[in-house]
DNA sequence: GCGTGACTTCGATGAGCATCGAACTAATGA
DNA sequence: TCATTAGTTCGATGCTCATCGAAGTCACGC
């Protein structure tokens, strides 16, 4: 017998509980009120929907004190609400278009723990052009002209008995092209913010650049096209 | 606002359109009793759900006199299927070990209109180490002594106004590795068929080798591991 | 034309479940 | 110690929707 998929669906498939996890794909851990107020619920019945996503292993909770912290679970739960929304914008495209913030996360947006949207796949090329990444198999490798740039930049890239990749690409859903995903894409992400160069939304998974930090960003990777940072 | 992933999500969310789902990922094209009967439930009741399977653009129908015809709409439906049964399977690996045809499915099943599992991982591997294959960003690309190669076994590999890429690589839900999709891979699995080298299970997505045709498959793509036909 | 078989529409039934108010537990900080 | 805030459990309510029986439509073949 094949195994039975309705269960994981189904938990999407609530609409309080499908916002929940889409929220959730901003990579911050929130907490049950905070999702509560998100989704506009009260919280018992956020609480009832959160027990029940961790109970189905799509989510994991962390106690603080007397706040519990949700995320999601793994990045294979990222991957596959990726997947849905992408599904998603193509199959609603004959309505009315969605708003004005689609475009912004069309551009730039938050999957998770990395950079996703045209900026990130636009550094993606760029970073294969300059060869210091090549496509291997499923994963993507770093060469050793890719390893000195990075640690010149400052990123912690040597092996860890983590289990999870250092990079990997991930397809986008706004393009069909690759971006980097991995702890390397994780650092890319990080750093960026750290250096204020970009900003996360309060409200959604957009990504906003300041003029300077793009035009950093772009030097810094070498990417050349065209990228306007104010829509 | 972001897309509201929650329809496509409850469309699956229920079990026996899941069931329906699951089973059309065998590639084949089944008519609305047919499916009624595998799920178990009337005719009426299979009427609803395929009609809301269409509706919700998972499904696409074909009239044919008195029978319609239904099956997945594009590989896109087809890779979150599979995306679901690898998290499924991975979620409920704890419980009893799933079934007697388990096994058969991880060696070698159908995904949609491809080969996937230990085999196709196995015939994925040796085409790239004897270079017929390279990955190259998300595709995979055929070189020209793989194009030599398929054309010689009589593949129609030429390009098509089709927009479906020649080939593909799929990640697999057994093992998290890449085997092969696109048109190649549709036409591998059918001239294996042909030449009955391997047989479609008549209630699963199995795929049986011949004792004969695994030698024959293993010997034309030069794949030397330890494949057993008989589990 | 008329029976047969494939599929649909309609209406009724019933179960599951999302939701919230109220009351509870637990951690915090003054 | 006590008020406050985060989260939970319980029970009631009401809606959605899967299911099937019965009757309808449509295509086929004799």
């Amino acid at each position: 017998m094949e195994p039975d998929i309705s269960a994981i669906a189904s938990l999407i498939g609530d609409q309080t509980r499908a916002y929940m996890l889409t929220t959730l794909m901003g990579g911050k851990a929130l907490t049950a009120t905070e999702l509560a107020v998100d989704a506009n619920v009260t919280p018992q019945t956020a609480s009832s929907h959160l027990a029940k996503l961790v109970d189905g292993q799509l989510l994991v909770v962390r106690k603080q004190g007397r706040h519990k912290y949700f995320q999601l679970k793994s990045t294979d739960v990222a991957e596959l609400i990726e997947k849905l929304l992408a599904m998603t914008t193509k199959i609603t495209k004959p309505s009315i278009s969605t708003g004005p913030s689609d475009p912004k996360l069309k551009q730039s947006r938050i999957c998770y723990d990395h950079l996703a949207g045209e900026f990130a796949v636009a550094l993606y090329d760029s970073l294969a052009g300059q060869e210091y990444i090549v496509d291997k198999q499923c994963d993507t490798l770093l060469t050793s002209t890719g390893k000195a740039f990075f640690k010149d930049l400052g990123a912690d890239i040597e092996p860890t008995r983590n289990k999870r990749p250092l990079c990997r690409s991930c397809l986008d859903w706004s393009e069909r092209r690759n971006h980097l995903s991995g702890r390397l894409g994780q650092w890319i992400l990080e750093d960026l913010m750290n250096k204020g160069w970009a900003i996360k939304d309060l409200n959604s998974r957009a990504i906003h650049f300041t003029p300077k930090g793009l035009a950093s960003f772009k030097h810094r990777y070498g990417i050349d096209i065209y990228l306007n940072s104010s829509i």
